[in-house]
DNA sequence: GTTCCGCATGAATCGATAG
DNA sequence: ACTATCGATTCATGCGGAA
């Protein structure tokens, strides 16, 4: 079977609508932090974040299926030397929407961009907000084992290396060829702190986040395919990744250049992209915008 | 000169009264845990935390100096499988009553052993909530740098000559030349996220940190003979480690055995303790009685 | 073909300097 | 005065050229 992965090009805010309800297994999103990237997003102010994010997370609520997941990759950034309180005012708001907090996971980056102020020290982590529609809902625990011995750490890179090479092999083991690595480990379950490095690979784009961070939501919240939305999708590293899981997935992309980069990427990757899509949402108006390639 | 570790038995919001204003360097706490502990604190309920919470963080507020710290060590529970957001609340009622959300630090528990639930990994992390009077306050970076990364001192030994000279010579990259700046250098500085092990080795208190926990804040915001405030002692983990960095402490504990505990702690380890400390809570206005020696 | 090694770079922030 | 740009900080990764 062949997964879909289809890109839509416009504001997600409009284009979720297309999007039928209960129909996705997990959306996993970094949407643009307040007042950063203006150069490319406009900039929405810390102020005016929580106004603006509203209205797109009752869409995803909508969409999402009752026993479905939401992550949400967050930061409050530093104003006039003190965090802003808007991630924690939104958190409030959405539950108010019917959203349930659930969990709020840790990404503790391993290597972040070195740094030293007179009031401050790095800032080496970033939110992962869980949250669902339901108490009960999917959780795919034993996908995300760890070693022992690592799983203080959650080497996550190292598992997902071998997680490829057992992809490969195919022989029923579910271990393949590195087996030797893991006779006599233990593997046991990780903690909800995500300990990750910031993987700066060139490729012309800085993906926002490493690999292993969606692929690790993805192993715990969807299985074979499943649908992943990210409605923010910026250089499609969870489309692309859960393309590589045999997941079925949506972006949704404002800027023409990131869809185009990710339109290019995904072609180069040989994923299948569906066709159908045109049709499919045709009489919404403007459906040329959001067409896919 | 001998430090003091005056010890209050007695409820934090009457007993702060009795302090001065502008007198505290740094305020090192770990409130009880809203329901939590009911067996031995009576357990606040968690929509009744922030209001319970604040006339302590307005005493709070005014014992500080203006140049001040204060660092508030908390993690919401979870309650009928949803994060409870009396934390967030408790954040911005606080910047209401005149205190600044500097930052928030992470405490990445190293070795919180495997855990597992239907819905939910085990719980390694917890908040460290920074507040302060003024944008400017005391921080002493220095005193908590870290050692160098290996990967410096491979890179030095094989580079060091070029880049000396390619620096002098000034036509080399800013890379080469910031090695130069490396070199004789051992320490660094660390990031938001305080790596360290649970290290419970004592006692009967259910909530005890480890020691590395306030020694770091202790390092970062006071220097010796600076006076450490605990209006939540516990087991006396804040007021012992003071003690040991010379730093004065104020400990105030609502419980008899706790109190008890932590005197004979202070005894064992040849602190000094305010004699009169039971005796005296009649006039408000008389400083004197708990200034020390 | 494999290993080694240099090197550019990334959701950052503050304070100083320049316009 | 008010905004804009620049420099300093110093870790892990992956790529590409060299050995």
């Amino acid at each position: 079977m062949n997964n879909y992965a289809n890109i839509f090009l416009g504001d997600c805010k409009q284009i979720l609508k297309k999007i039928p309800d209960n129909s996705i297994d997990l959306i996993f999103t970094s949407p643009p932090y307040a007042d950063q990237r203006k150069s490319t997003y406009g900039g929405i102010a810390p102020n005016k974040y929580v106004k603006w994010f509203l209205p797109i997370s009752k869409e995803l609520l909508r969409v999402l299926k009752p026993d479905g997941t939401f992550v949400l990759n967050i930061k409050e950034k530093v104003i006039d030397g003190e965090r802003s309180t808007y991630v924690m005012e939104l958190i409030i708001e959405m539950r108010k929407q019917g959203w349930l907090w659930t969990e709020e996971f840790i990404w503790h980056k391993k290597n972040s961009y070195p740094g030293k102020w007179s009031n401050r020290f790095r800032d080496s982590w970033e939110r992962l907000l869980q949250f669902n529609k339901n108490k009960k809902f999917n959780m795919y625990q034993d996908a995300v084992k760890v070693p022992i011995g690592d799983w203080a750490k959650s080497r996550l890179k190292n598992l997902s290396e071998t997680d490829k090479i057992r992809d490969n092999a195919k022989n029923g083991s579910g271990f393949g060829k590195n087996i030797s690595n893991w006779i006599g480990r233990e593997m046991v379950y990780p903690t909800n702190v995500v300990y990750l490095a910031t993987e700066c690979n060139n490729k012309n784009h800085s993906a926002a986040f490493p690999e292993g961070l969606p692929e690790w939501f993805i192993k715990l919240f969807t299985q074979e395919n499943d649908v992943v939305l990210d409605p923010f999708m910026g250089s499609g590293t969870t489309n692309i990744v859960a393309q590589k899981m045999k997941r079925n997935s949506i972006g949704i992309e404002i800027l023409p250049e990131y869809y185009e980069m990710v339109s290019k990427i995904i072609n180069q990757e040989k994923l299948t992209i569906a066709k159908y899509q045109n049709t499919d949402y045709e009489n919404i108006e403007d459906s040329s915008r959001y067409a896919i390639r």
